[in-house]
DNA sequence: CACAATTATGACGTGGCGTCAATTTTTTAC
DNA sequence: GTAAAAAATTGACGCCACGTCATAATTGTG
């Protein structure tokens, strides 16, 4: 026959499992935005796909599991973005600057995504969501790289990875809590805090 | 008769029923900490208790609100402590240092506790409870004098705070998993981040 | 002491949890 | 194409936590 051939490059069983897989992260991420992650149950997940109970547990074995599938799905949108961001920078103060940018860039797109204005939403991202993991690690690689080549005094690398962490965290609430949100101006912030601290930080009159 | 008159100011309704309140919050500090807050059910916070079942819920309406009570309570405690940290201190510098050491002190003492690790303990979702908010007011005074006195430069005293808040709870958090755990450290690489930046940062050799 | 008010108790109905034998769907072998 | 094998889906099942509520016990009051 002539129309049977056109889905995708796989078997029919690999392309439902991912289907499904599929369904249940969109179902978890609407159920999660509308009645938020504590509420929700994986009955309220499989409830609105077209799938039985029993099937979840082919796919996860828990609610905190399809969490964390979605934290790591953002993960990997938004590694990449930070990579960039390093390799792009001809310095680590633009490095810095890029990074924060990046991350603040991100959680406003991420934000919008779900409907409903900013200021209603619960802040909700997990401290050690794999997004945060690989900021840790791209902001700590670079640090690494800076003080190897001297581009950055020798201090203790794991706090001012997770120094930087916190400030994206906090600072990142805070700039989604304001509307517009300025991305330019809290990555401005924060990198000149990083980098300079007080004296750094922009002024405002 | 003599021995009757002894037990604190109130009545006997008022005095178990602080007893039964405070039995409550301590047994689910202690299950929180060894399970997780996630993995931590009503019922075993209950069953670590005298009460039955049915006397959670004349405290609390659910575990949310019993894991908000205890954050209420840490920020009860250390709200004061924050503000002697001002009062004494008799530069920025020196106040910066005092907050974070005694934040990290406090820390430090409220997860003496052996158990599951600290991340595990809280819940996915962030809690703004009022008494958090109010830590963040006393910080952003502690802010806000400062820069009225001419002793820091004109920053965005929200983000500062934030950023502030940021650092505390990451630092801090990557102080908890060292051990020992070094409150004075710790301190001075986030009183000299904030203060200097990198080049504010102790260095490492 | 009797009576009212308050609090504690634990059994109960509801519903989610994770499992598993049975069934359906897809692949493989002939 | 068909039959057997493999894989995935299904929904009912036993279990347990949830939050409630009638009842019992305790405490304050006259």
């Amino acid at each position: 026959m002539s129309e049977a051939a056109l889905a995708e490059p796989a078997g029919k069983r690999e392309r439902t499992k991912l289907a499904n897989r599929a369904a249940i992260l969109a179902a978890a991420r609407a159920v999660f935005a509308q009645m938020g992650y504590e509420a929700a149950s994986v009955r309220d997940i499989i409830r609105r796909t077209e799938l039985a109970s029993g099937t979840f547990y082919n796919y996860f074995r828990s609610k905190e599991e399809v969490f964390e599938a979605l934290a790591d799905d953002g993960a990997r949108r938004f590694k990449p973005v930070l990579r960039a961001a390093r390799e792009n920078a001809k310095s680590f103060t633009e490095y810095l600057k890029g990074a924060f940018h990046a991350y603040f860039s991100f959680i406003v797109e991420d934000n919008a995504l779900e409907g409903r204005p900013i200021e209603e939403r619960r802040p909700h991202v997990r401290v050690d969501t794999p997004e945060m993991i690989a900021v840790y690690q791209e902001v700590r690689q670079g640090l690494d790289a800076a003080i190897a080549k001297g581009m950055a005094p020798k201090v203790d690398a794991d706090y001012l990875a997770c120094a930087c962490i916190g400030i994206a965290q906090e600072v990142g609430a805070a700039m989604l809590r304001r509307s517009p949100p300025d991305v330019t101006a809290a990555a401005a912030f924060a990198a000149g805090l990083v980098l300079k601290g007080l004296e750094g930080a922009p002024r405002k009159d």
